[in-house]
DNA sequence: TCATTGTACATCGTATACAATATACATATC
DNA sequence: GATATGTATATTGTATACGATGTACAATGA
């Protein structure tokens, strides 16, 4: 089948570049955005960049303040907790749901992103560590074959990497954690899914919580 | 503190009364909606609508094929098992997180809307039997005090909604599961855990699969 | 000096006009 | 008659104008 030409509107320009530029860390959790001055930037209307912004705010990047002002949205401590405790129950059932053919089809690119990690790492390009970092799980939940999951996952996601921006986890702890995504590669290859989910657990909560355990 | 006058934007009222509408089957999914139709039956212009529409798409309720129409979603028969899977386990996580605190504070909010579901159910009014059965499972979430497993929750349970309507479950099925909503409590009381996550297990993914076992 | 009130400004909320595109149907061509 | 093509129409996409509201700050009075 041909690739179909799709015609992008404006507003769905706008937000793929917006959520781009708020998962970047290039615009900070509770930074004000203005309407008109997006306009000016994106060179288009309001209307479109309107759009964009309550489809953000509606995925739970943007806050509105009605007839006030919209600002990116601030991942709390309790919030990054809570989201830890559901991200491990939700990537436990994945790894429960991935059979062996569904691994041969998906550990390519897997394996792909943890290199891609791994590498970003030893350039000390941090945003592409978090990048990548997604990726690999985001793979790894995809694997599992249920929309439902990913959505939900992707969504996680998205606040988890305003944490991380956030946060500045020092070198040597990332480095830790980034370096047992081969490991868990190992474990799910070898059929060994109890070991896999429990580093999964350790790999996820110190992952993200700072202060937080379990 | 006195309480705060909020004036609802028209967007925002289009979007809950939209939201309604589709939820209660009122719109069934795969209806084509129109932005001016629906701005001349809301007495307002397009713009809100549109606001109103992309939110929804953003959602998971509507899909909008650009340039083109827009349409209520249908949930398939895939989706809906895969919900079902996300949701024992989220529901299970959210009875591992209540404590007794958790329960005391929660146990009668909880135990009335399971009282207004069978209510419903003895006088046969079963849009009213959906809602209630929702609110049930959602207080039940809401009492493990996690925003972000209720967000996805509150979210799984829209689409949820958009295949109970549309599944007709037999009346004797019906009454047989949501009369279980008791005895969830109960062992929920009883400190039962264990018991009470393999009832929801039956539960839940009874309840909604149709064809769909585990 | 401090609190209150008024005013200017910036920003958002909504309506409307127009442009661009998809769809359906009629028409022409083979 | 079937397929392809042109055209009309309906619908969405975007820009712009105007109105409404929140916010900050100055002016006024106690």
């Amino acid at each position: 089948m041909a690739t179909k030409i799709v015609q992008k509107s404006l507003s769905d320009q706008v937000y793929s570049l917006l959520k781009d530029q708020i998962l970047s860390g290039e615009l900070q959790g509770g930074t004000n955005i203005s309407e008109e001055l997006l306009a000016e930037q994106f060179g288009v209307s309001r209307t479109p960049i309107r759009e964009a912004i309550r489809r953000l705010a509606e995925y739970g990047l943007l806050i509105i303040t009605p007839r006030s002002h919209v600002s990116v949205y601030t991942v709390t401590e309790k919030e990054a907790a809570d989201i830890a405790k559901v991200r491990v129950n939700l990537e436990m059932l994945a790894i429960d749901s991935i059979d062996e053919e569904a691994y041969q089809r998906n550990v390519e690119e897997i394996a792909r992103y943890a290199a891609d990690c791994q590498y970003a790492m030893s350039v000390g390009d941090r945003a592409s560590v978090f990048e990548k970092d997604s990726l690999f799980h985001l793979a790894l939940v995809r694997a599992a074959a249920n929309s439902a999951l990913y959505d939900i996952c992707q969504r996680m996601d998205a606040k988890i990497q305003l944490l991380r921006i956030a946060q500045n986890l020092p070198e040597d702890e990332l480095s830790y954690y980034i370096n047992q995504h081969v490991q868990l590669m190992q474990l799910l290859k070898q059929g060994d899914k109890d070991s896999c989910k429990r580093l999964l657990y350790e790999h996820i909560t110190h992952d993200l919580g700072g202060g937080f355990k379990g």
